[in-house]
DNA sequence: ATGGTAGGACGCCTA
């Protein structure tokens, strides 16, 4: 088996990015991209662009004006089935599958509920649905055990360490960097025995963003990014991770995505 | 200290 390269971004709709999902095709040419903030109902999906691109075989669950996950691969999968509905709400935030590899491989795409803007689950139903969503997940790793031959993905909407974020102290009450939020995402990440692959290459203290806001005059100039999406595998894969790309220049093409493309090499 | 931009869908929610 050649190395395969997985590849999440938040997309911020899949109908109006098409070509630049085309670009960061031609420049990364991932074997299995997952996608989210489809922000496209399933049967307006745009499967013909995406099929032309090179992949045959996709998983969309999308719904209309918000959230939606996307998996589309080179490689023959299988839906997995009986995978929660977070919280009970049917909002189109996490696809699972089985790869068609050698020694199978299971692979979740998640789309973490950003949580508004007031960090206080009493004042905020935002707030309390995204720590919520990462309890229902946390309690479904610790009831399936470590996480084996298994790769997680996805806009966590948290930013756990200080060199994720451009400012550690003034990111302290912000939600995606306050202190409930990286506990419950490190207790989901223990859970499950997940290994962080992106600081598998780049580890601590240098910063690693994979997110800039729309809101500022000059994205590159201000660099105040986060590091909001993730790559997680199962521990019998650290040893079998191979190169890994944040592909920030993304960040910068005409009609961007607010996120930019981030991809991990495996040699299974 | 505040408000700044973007997408979907067309008045306003979400990020």
């Amino acid at each position: 088996m050649p190395k395969l390269r997985l590849l999440t971004w938040n997309i911020n709709s899949v109908r109006l990015r098409l070509p630049l999902l085309a670009q960061v095709v031609r420049d990364l040419a991932p074997d299995v991209v997952c996608l989210q903030e489809t922000k496209c109902p399933d049967e307006l999906f745009p499967h013909e662009g995406v099929a032309a691109l090179g992949f045959p075989y996709r998983a969309v669950r999308g719904m209309k004006g918000y959230n939606g996950t996307a998996i589309l691969s080179r490689l023959p999968f299988a839906p997995r089935g009986g995978d929660p509905d977070w919280c009970g709400k049917g909002d189109c935030r996490h696809l699972g599958v089985d790869l068609d590899v050698p020694g199978g491989l299971e692979l979740h795409d998640f789309y973490v509920p950003a949580g508004g803007d007031i960090a206080d689950r009493e004042a905020n139903p935002k707030f309390a649905h995204k720590l919520d969503f990462i309890a229902e997940a946390t309690a479904w790793n610790a009831a399936r055990g470590p996480a084996r031959r298994a790769v997680m993905v996805g806009d966590l909407n948290i930013a756990p360490l200080e060199c994720d974020v451009w400012s550690h102290k003034q990111l302290l009450d912000v939600v995606s960097h306050t202190p409930v939020e990286v506990e419950a995402l490190t207790g989901w990440q223990r859970a499950g025995a997940w290994h962080d692959a992106i600081r598998h290459f780049v580890p601590p203290p240098e910063k690693v963003y994979t997110w800039w806001s729309y809101r500022a005059r000059d994205w590159q100039a201000a660099d105040r990014g986060r590091r909001l999406d993730h790559v997680w595998v199962s521990q019998d894969l650290a040893g079998a991770l191979r190169g890994h790309v944040i592909h920030k220049p993304a960040r910068g093409w005409t009609q961007a995505s607010d996120h930019v493309p981030v991809a991990i090499d495996l040699d299974l």
